[in-house]
DNA sequence: ATCCCGAGGG
DNA sequence: CCCTCTGGAT
């Protein structure tokens, strides 16, 4: 895929999923606290099951300082339904102790930083960047990511640094934040990992697994 | 059965 | 490199 293309493909998926007020937030971010740690929550997990827990979770610890006062075991029975729930609880209690005593209360805008809060690697790190601050240091391939990457022609890896690499090189530096939000979107809306939704798609007629799929007759 | 915005530890 | 942590939706 050249950049031209990719370039269109940018353009429409903004116009499919606009960003308002530069908030490319699709689980219900209001501040970088809550973005750490529902980000942290969302490893290798559904979005839906994060927002379902996030009102009673930020009712009880509303501020890093509060969670960083709760136990652990405490926490656990909040999270409970999202999976991994004693790891996550650990780590949250975890990063917002370390924010705390270490940050002075506020979520650090550096990969650098971030890396040393328990919970937190380099995609969610990016992740936070990207959302909280409209940082863009790179761009966090998760599940959705690879995918669209792999169906639209962005690469041709399914190797995550290799498809970060592509995708780095493909857009311009102030578009990754955009991208990284979009194709997610796209991904959980209609691009999905079975049964895609070619007819809702608006780069069907840009993307390279359509075509392979109409040129086997189906 | 498979998948979901992975990270930490051996 | 591998393994473990974990529950809900489809």
């Amino acid at each position: 895929m050249n950049r031209t293309t990719a370039c269109e493909v940018h353009r429409r998926l903004l116009e499919e999923y606009p960003i308002v007020d530069g908030q490319r937030h699709f689980l219900e971010f209001y501040n970088p606290y809550e973005t750490l740690i529902l980000t942290i929550l969302s490893a290798q997990t559904t979005d839906r099951a994060v927002n379902a827990v996030r009102d009673a979770l930020f009712a009880r610890y509303p501020t890093p300082e509060a969670l960083a006062r709760a136990e652990p075991e405490e926490v656990e029975p909040l999270i409970r339904t999202i999976g991994f729930h004693r790891t996550k609880a650990r780590h949250i209690v975890g990063a917002a102790r370390k924010v705390v005593d270490e940050f002075g209360g506020e979520v650090p805008r550096t990969m650098e930083e971030l890396l040393q809060l328990p919970g937190v690697g380099r995609k969610t790190a990016n992740i936070v960047l990207s959302q909280a601050f409209d940082i863009n240091v790179g761009i966090a391939v998760d599940t959705h990511v690879a995918r669209l990457s792999k169906r639209l022609g962005f690469t041709g890896s399914k190797n995550p640094d290799i498809i970060e690499r592509d995708l780095v090189a493909l857009f311009p530096e102030e578009v990754w934040g955009d991208i990284n939000y979009l194709l997610i979107r796209h991904g959980r809306a209609v691009c999905t990992a079975q049964n895609p939704k070619h007819d809702r798609c608006v780069v069907a007629d840009l993307c390279r697994y359509y075509r392979e799929l109409r040129d086997e007759g189906k």
